[in-house]
DNA sequence: GGTCATAATGAACACTGTTCAATATAATGG
DNA sequence: CCATTATATTGAACAGTGTTCATTATGACC
């Protein structure tokens, strides 16, 4: 344990001292509402100090936003497989919902502002969705849902889930019915929608994809 | 036309430049980077100055915010009806969504941001949001789609295409698929799903809507 | 033309994120 | 134990933000 390692090890105490102290203000206040400045009063320090641990305000609640994200994809994870895909599927896409609801301000951060920009290309998915895909991927495997394009019926079903979650997060005064029934309504709905891609109840309701689209 | 008509006049032309110059500078640069004092400068004129016609940034965006949306609202009312209510359905939703994309600042603005809390309750949803419903009510009326719960199945529906936008917005980084098959992808699962609400291919994906719930 | 309500101004206030020369602290070599 | 050197911290300063308000200019009326 030479000296120079003992500083190390401050200054990664320091760090994850202002990693706590933002993810507690950031979580009751948010992006906006969190200042470089308060977060240094609170930590008794200088506010340039946090620019010796982080490069700027983006790049610290980016290390917020993905710890709280790590926690989603091992909740994702620990959800027990009892046999069931679709069940299996379904009671994923929950714990996405109400991971976003338990964390609106982690979860805006991540997908409903403006992107920092880290210049990394090209865009790499979260670990989590994976995890949607996987649970996809094993319901037609199982022959539980059709045959049918992986990418681009996960990307549906994220936007269906994240649509939903967003909406509560951003509106929370909307008139909504009952939160639980809308959620299980949202999810009853869109695996459904996937389980027969093209059919409905009706002849009229039965057209070509492209036939859809209105003239701009 | 007496004289302090006159003066209402001018007031109302400044009025509407400033929202003007607003709704371009906003479409733009988004709400973060529109700045009051950049606006007043534009306008020649002094930053107080705004604020003799709008209480603050938040109220004249809404202003500009709320003309575009009656935007929407006219061009959905304007899709003909041409004899098939799904089909007629499915163009308003594929509208809504391009809608979002064509003006993405405006779209984060009504929706995807904190709401600027004008203080009115109850929440009072959006003149297009009863477009949807009216569409749904149609298709129920029709019998092409069976009986529901219209109040939540248009909060779902409004979700999923919500969602979708949003993340278009919000991630154009992301690998989409092709965005046109994605949009109707979308669509087709949404209004597939509500076509037979709780039916899946298998017997195990058939379940009562609460046990989909995750344990937490 | 003088009076008076109304409109416009722009300096000032209280903030924000961020930078950087100066200072304090800790580790090392003599 | 002290001088030197490397690192860590500071806080004033910069350039911005939305917003307010006493002051000044302007157009309308008698």
């Amino acid at each position: 344990m030479t000296s120079p390692s003992r500083r190390n090890q401050q200054r990664l105490h320091l760090r994850r001292a202002i990693l706590e102290a933002a993810s507690r203000a950031f979580a009751d206040k948010g992006y906006e509402q969190l200042s470089m400045r308060k977060l240094a009063a609170e930590l008794e320090c200088s506010p340039g100090t946090l620019y010796l641990y982080f490069r700027d305000k983006d790049e610290l609640l980016r290390g917020v936003v993905e710890e709280s994200f790590a926690d989603l994809l091992k909740t994702l994870r620990a959800i027990p497989d009892e046999g069931d895909p679709v069940r299996h599927l379904k009671m994923k896409l929950r714990a996405y919902i109400e991971f976003g609801l338990r964390n609106p301000n982690h979860y805006q951060c991540a997908f409903m502002l403006p992107p920092p920009d880290t210049g990394e290309r090209p865009y790499k998915p979260h670990p989590a969705f994976d995890e949607l895909v996987q649970g996809l991927r094993t319901c037609v495997e199982a022959g539980l849902l059709p045959e049918m394009d992986l990418e681009m019926t996960s990307q549906v079903i994220w936007s269906c889930i994240h649509g939903l979650t967003a909406l509560l997060i951003a509106r929370p005064a909307f008139p909504w019915v009952v939160q639980d029934n809308l959620i299980d309504g949202l999810i009853e709905t869109a695996t459904a929608g996937i389980a027969r891609p093209a059919a409905t109840q009706t002849e009229g309701a039965r057209h070509g994809i492209s036939r859809t689209r209105a003239r701009t």
